[in-house]
DNA sequence: CTGCGACTTCAAGTAAGCTTGAGGTCAAGC
DNA sequence: GCTTGACCTCAAGCTTACTTGAAGTCGCAG
């Protein structure tokens, strides 16, 4: 299989396969006078990186979850210690934007003309309340 | 005011300030010998902003809330607008987060000792099921 | 006069996961 | 022999919200 091959039965790009090649995530395949020879191990391979990446892992921890260290041998025990972690975040996650919900539904009763007037409003209410010393920017939206 | 005061009382950094005033979500202030010189006003719309993204907004679309168009011209309007997109992305957000949840709960249960058996588990498990023609990247987590 | 701290501008760097472009190679088909 | 299409490498670009660094200016204290 040459990576046009491989790109279209994994649904990736050929350019994100040698992207993932160039930071170590899949390995450098056999070559055919130049070419990228691929079987069928890679093929699952991609499909494991496609499924980790939907469960939320950033491909530095797809990376890690290959690569076995002295101790978790067992690819298991690296899916178990990511899968809570990540699970953490998730969590963490879901609440920061369910709090972002509860502030967009004040805003949907906002009666304020113009920009000047919704500035002091918003300070008023926020007078007094403590602000995050460390600006946290906790949620970022799909384009 | 000079910028370091009122980076201070608004808990940004002066370098932010500027970036503001830079891509036109703060007007340029008044200047004293070369320095920027802040009233209470600048104070209540970096609230506004520092509200804003704690809502869930970017600075685009933040500036797009202080931009009066033709038609909606009171501030409420476009709040609302926004606020009623920006729920939608949330909720398909949180929708998205969950369903990741899912996958790591089978993540969970993975028995798997190396990549290659996982590799070929998966492929077997998500078999036949369509692939997204487009790769979403739809969540990305806090750092 | 010198040093200090706070300010100024402008350009470049950061993270993540790729994509895009330039410029070149290669085998097959006409 | 030439075109076409798929491949190659390497570098730079994209996005967002800033930060960081270099190099210079400013007013005030000592």
């Amino acid at each position: 299989m040459q990576i046009g091959e491989i790109a279209a039965r994994s649904g990736l790009r050929p350019s994100a396969i040698r992207f993932y090649e160039q930071i170590g995530l899949l390995p450098a395949p056999a070559r055919a006078s130049g070419r990228r020879q691929y079987d069928s191990g890679a093929l699952s391979r991609l499909a494991l990186i496609q499924f980790a990446q939907s469960s939320g892992f950033r491909l530095a921890e797809v990376k890690e979850l290959f690569s076995p260290g002295v101790e978790e041998r067992a690819v298991s025990a690296r899916w178990k210690r990511l899968a809570s972690a990540k699970l953490g975040e998730l969590n963490a996650f879901i609440a920061r934007a369910r709090a972002m919900k509860r502030e967009l539904e004040l805003v949907m009763r906002c009666q304020c003309m113009d920009v000047e007037q919704c500035g002091r409003a918003i300070q008023r209410a926020l007078e007094g309340r403590e602000r995050p010393r460390k600006r946290s920017r906790a949620l970022m939206m799909s384009r």
